[in-house]
Formats: C-alpha cells, sequence, structure tokens
DNA sequence: CTGAAAGCGCTTACAG
DNA sequence: CTGAAAGCGCTTACAG
C-alpha cells in the first residue's frame, strides 16, 4: 500500500502538504497542488481509512442498524433491498459507506479469544468505529436502546419511528394519510361497512394506519363499528385469521383494509376459503405495493409506500447532519394509491 | 470514550497489559486479567476499532460488494435479505461487521471538497479499509476487477461466479443438478417435448442450468431440439416474450422449464394470454423458490435455493480464509425441487 | 503557502 | 508475566 509518505517523497513535499491536497485543497498553492494529485494518481495513493478515521475521529461510514433476531424466522422487511440500494447510492455520492452492524443476539461485539463479555450500546460501538452517524430500522423490541442513542448527540436517522434528539429525526411513509386515501376509495365505490385488520400494537406505522383508517371513514361519512377492526400483526396468516373473524360476524363486512399487502393476501385466501368472490363479494385494500401485489389473484390494490425514497432521505438527512449541527426536519414520504383489482376498478364517481 | 490509557492507570498496569487481556488473554496472570476486565467493564471500556485496525493492519470488518449500478432499474437479487441475514449472522458470531462497499459508478470514492480523481479497485479499497476480505456477488459486469481481486491474495469468497486463487474461493447451487431434477420430474409427468427458457448469456449459473437441462433430457431418454430453447435474461418480461414464441413453434412444447420464477410467472402469464391452462395444456417450472412462487395462481413447482446457506456458507468460507492461509474448497449447495400446482401434481409413477 | 511536531488509540516485538 | 518504546498512517493546530 503506497503511503502519504511516500508520495510526500516523490513531490519533495511533507506529508502535510500531501495530506492537505486531500482535505483542503484551496490552501494548497495550485503548482503543488497538481504535482501532488499527478503522483498520487500514478502511485494510485488515497488515504489510508483507518488512519484518517483514527486521527480526525471520524469515519466514512454511516452505520446501519438491522435488527432481526428478536423478529420471529422468516421476517422480511418489505422493501429491505430498495431501502438499501436508495441509501447506499445516495451515501456513496457523498463518499461515505455503509456498515451493517452486527447486533445485540446475534453476536456480542468481540472476537474469537476474547473472553470479556462487553455490554454493547449503540453509542459505544459508533464511537469505537468512529461513524459518521447510525440509521435505526424500526425492529419494535430496541425501543430504549434506540431512545438512548437518539438522546446521545450523535447523528442519527430512524426510519418509522419517530426518534428525536439533539442530532436525530426520522423518516416515515404518510401512514395515516395512505390509510385514509384507501378508506376513501372503498367509501367512494359505495362500501359502508369497511373493516380494518391492523398492524401489530406498539408498532407506529400500525398505529398511524389505523388512525388513518377511523379518519377515513368520518371523511366518508360513516360510522366506526368497533367489531371490524381486528388487530393482527402484518403476517399473513393472521391476515387469514382476522378476515376469517370478520365474515363470522353478524353483519360483516364488503370491504376490508389491510394495513400490509401480506395480510391483504391472507385476507384474500380467507375470502375464497369462505366461498366469496373477491371483489364481487369482497373489497380489499392492502398497504406497502410488494412484489406479490401486483401478482395474486386478483391483484391487489393497495397503498404504495416510496421504497427509494426512504432510502434516499434517510441518507439525505443523514448527511445533512454530518455536515451541519442541528437536526433537520422528520421525513414524511407521500404515499400513492394504486388501484388494480381487488376492488372492483376504480370508484364509481 | 474511555480509552486502554485510562482502564491502565486504574488498574495500575501498563496500557500494553491491558491490550493483552483483550488480545491474548492467556498471556496474562489471572489475577491481573481479572483486575483489568472488571474495571474495563466497569467503565464501559472496549479497544477503538479504528486504532485496532490501523496498527494491526486488519478490521474487523468484512467487505461486501453489490454492484447495483449497471442493472437495469428493477433490478432485484432473488434473495438478498436472506443473504444477508446469514452473512452478518454467521459473521457477527466471529465479531465481524460487513461493510457494504459503495462501488465503481454511484460513487467514486472521494469526499466532499476531494477534487481528486481516486482510481478504485476492489484491491486498493481492500487496503484502505484493511478489510477482512471481500465477499463479491456476481454482478456480470465486473468480471475483470472479480477476477483481479481474486488473484490478488486478499481473501474472497464470489458468490455464483466461480472465481479461485491463492485465497478465493466461491460458492453457487447445483444449478445444473437443479435443473436436471426440474426436466426429469416434467419427464416422469409423461412430457416429452420440454422447452427452456434460459437465463442470459455469459451468466454462470444460466450457463449450468441450461446444462442441465439438456442432462436431464438426456436422463429421461429425450432428444434436445434446439427450438425448444430460448433465451431470456431471468427478467418476467422475457419470460412472457420467450413462452409466447414458443407455442407458436409448429410443434409446441407442453412443458417448460424457466431458468428463474420470474420467468416462469413470465410464462404462465403468456399461457393464460394464449389462452392455455397451467397445468392442463402446459406445466411450468421454475428456479429460486421467490415469495411470489407460492402466491402466483397456480402456484410455482420450482428449483429452490438454499437461500440463507448461501450466507452461511459464504461467511464459513471467508472465517476460514481469514484464520488460516489456503482457500477452502469451493461450496456446492444442494437444491431441492419444491412441487406445487403448475406442473399438475405429483409425478404419476 | 508550507513544514515540523504532536497526537489519534491501539498492538507487538523486544527486553527483562 | 510485564513494561517501555516504536510503529500503524494519517490530520491539524502552530509557527514561520
Amino acid at each position: 500500500m503506497v503511503t502519504a509518505r511516500e508520495v510526500a517523497q516523490l513531490c519533495g513535499v511533507s506529508v502535510a502538504t500531501v495530506s492537505r491536497v486531500f482535505n483542503r485543497p484551496a490552501t494548497v498553492s495550485a503548482t503543488t497542488r497538481e504535482r501532488v494529485e499527478r503522483v498520487a494518481r500514478d502511485l494510485d495513493f488515497s488515504p489510508n481509512e483507518s488512519a484518517r478515521a483514527l486521527s480526525r475521529q471520524q469515519s466514512a461510514m454511516v452505520g446501519l442498524v438491522w435488527d432481526t433476531d428478536h423478529r420471529r424466522p422468516g421476517w422480511r422487511h418489505p422493501f429491505l433491498q430498495d431501502l438499501l440500494l436508495g441509501l447506499k447510492s445516495a451515501l456513496s455520492s457523498h463518499g461515505y459507506h455503509l456498515l451493517l452492524l452486527a447486533t445485540s443476539d446475534d453476536a456480542r461485539d468481540r472476537r474469537p479469544g476474547v473472553s470479556l463479555a462487553d455490554p454493547i450500546g449503540y453509542v459505544s460501538m459508533t464511537r469505537r468505529h468512529h461513524l459518521a452517524g447510525l440509521v435505526l430500522i424500526d425492529s419494535g423490541t430496541d425501543a430504549d436502546a434506540f431512545t438512548a442513542f437518539a438522546q446521545s448527540g450523535l447523528p442519527c436517522v430512524a426510519l418509522d419511528v419517530a426518534l428525536s434528539g439533539p442530532r436525530a429525526t426520522h423518516v416515515t411513509s404518510d401512514n395515516a394519510g395512505g390509510a385514509a386515501e384507501a378508506v376513501r376509495h372503498l367509501a367512494a365505490l359505495g362500501h359502508r361497512r369497511i373493516a380494518t385488520i391492523t398492524g401489530p400494537r406498539g408498532n407506529a406505522p400500525a398505529a398511524a394506519r389505523t388512525e388513518g383508517y377511523l379518519r377515513g371513514l368520518a371523511e366518508a361519512g360513516l360510522t366506526a363499528r368497533e367489531d371490524l377492526v381486528i388487530t393482527g400483526d402484518y403476517y399473513r396468516e393472521s391476515g387469514f385469521v382476522g378476515m376469517r373473524r370478520l365474515l363470522a360476524r353478524k353483519d360483516p363486512p364488503t370491504a376490508v383494509f389491510a394495513a400490509s399487502d401480506e395480510m391483504a393476501v391472507g385476507a384474500l385466501l380467507a375470502a375464497r376459503a369462505a366461498g366469496l368472490r373477491v371483489p364481487g363479494d369482497l373489497a380489499v385494500v392492502g398497504f406497502d405495493d410488494i412484489e406479490v401485489a401486483s401478482l395474486v389473484d386478483p391483484a391487489l390494490t393497495t397503498v404504495a409506500q416510496d421504497k427509494p425514497g426512504f432510502g434516499t432521505a434517510a441518507a439525505g438527512a443523514m448527511l445533512a447532519m454530518i455536515e451541519n449541527a442541528g437536526a433537520p426536519e422528520p421525513v414524511l414520504l407521500p404515499t400513492k394509491l394504486v388501484v388494480r383489482d381487488s376492488c372492483g376498478g376504480h370508484p364509481r364517481r
């Protein structure tokens, strides 16, 4: 590995100057700068990142906390790939890499041979790696650690959880707005008994979607019925079971808004199992717009989240924090109702 | 951040001793070791990773190259999430984190203000970050850079590409075997005119699947027909178009093996568009077993890849290389035929 | 505009 | 078993 020292020697300057060319080019005379740049390029030199991080107390890495271990097996983020892609591209263009952190359960952060159990906190992990900041994906289980981190003053952007702090902000879909739109769509099609299958208790987006559902009913002049609200957990199975229960009500719904596409698919299956046709006998709307949504039969009408937007917004907020001091405003990503076949087409009026 | 120096002072030992407790505990007397461990724990100390990486010339990070930029928009790895999960967990348990590298196009690795265009190679990037090694996901476009890296002597495990080198190995599904099994399954159901829609030219798994297709035909005593082999590109659209062309043959196939589930779905849609029933008029088998496979109608019979196995195997090979010298044997992951409804059930005999 | 020097926080031969 | 010292490769006040 060629070092700054070698470049310096070849150029007849000090390493300080080489360093300046890379960090504050404006403070170096044009002649020297160009010479150093040429030699650096010829030698394929660029500054060693560990050394740079150590001396600046800041690395070119942003940490990503994606805690999977407390999840039930098979858990999948509805659009992790798009999220990562958006994050990675946006961060990349500013020279940052993404460090996927090993979290709590799957390993205490120790190397083989280290017998010492070191307590792991996001704060100390961030400091130890000199990370520029942390992106936190809501896991539901680590709420306290998340809050502690947000309070720490280290740059932090949370996805799907409303965290705040001196240098913390968050990005979320307009969950309430999207849900309300879905319900209005159903109402516009003539439905009056509109049920919902919600996400898990304690999950913020789930709560917002339920809130939007209620708002949508109100806006359509419909009154909410408690027996038409069923708690699910985002997974397909809970959509199936929930729908079955809804269909057993004395005055069963003619439409259902599921807080995730997975549950909507479950509802579709339950309807089929009960001998109902969708959308003929039952209309269903999902949330997320995962790939499956367009492939099930009938294709699912759903509230689409701005998947790459999540990554881009998170990266944007993070970069802003890294470069400035305070915390940018939280980002509320607009959703979009994608009308397909599970509600019987477009509103009648 | 508490440093080794503070721990040392509190314990009345040198920093060297503190360091030894973390790196070669056996070389420290039990009494001192315990004292240091206690104090370290109380102070929530663990060694700074940048400093450690700099001085050992090796970090606790494994790089991951997932190049997305040359891909057509919308490209998705069929199971990136499972792959990441497997990788992350296995690496974590040995104390390694995963660094998602910003690759070629989306950014030259420079920070704002740096005007110097530094040529990026995987080798120099690995050295600059003192990475313990690199996991390469086949992108098809970066073949030369991949090969160069594999030759470099740095630990390298490639996924889906047969790379080798002093410290390079690779993990792949048994693509040929899986494809052959799919074809035998079709033949056992009585099909004699079995077509295939392949993956893109130049893609190694695609070539292996085609080879397996031919082998499967041979094993079933059938002769291959050139007009029943259509080149696709893994995407759904190419499955649709390919199937339409196949159906236009003078002696059209009664079954098709698609080298990806996406293309199989495309084939399903083409069959439906042509007024054919699946599996009544046409049997179809896919490859991958993505989530969608079980949700399309009819549910897709397909060759499942060992998704978490990919990550685990890659991590295992990487860890072996990090700890020893040479390159472990390449890993061939077994596939598994998942029989669902798109071929008309189980073989008749 | 440039250089000498201190410092970032560890690890690891080398002595003892 | 333990310590003093050198070294990993940068960056950044501080002088000049």
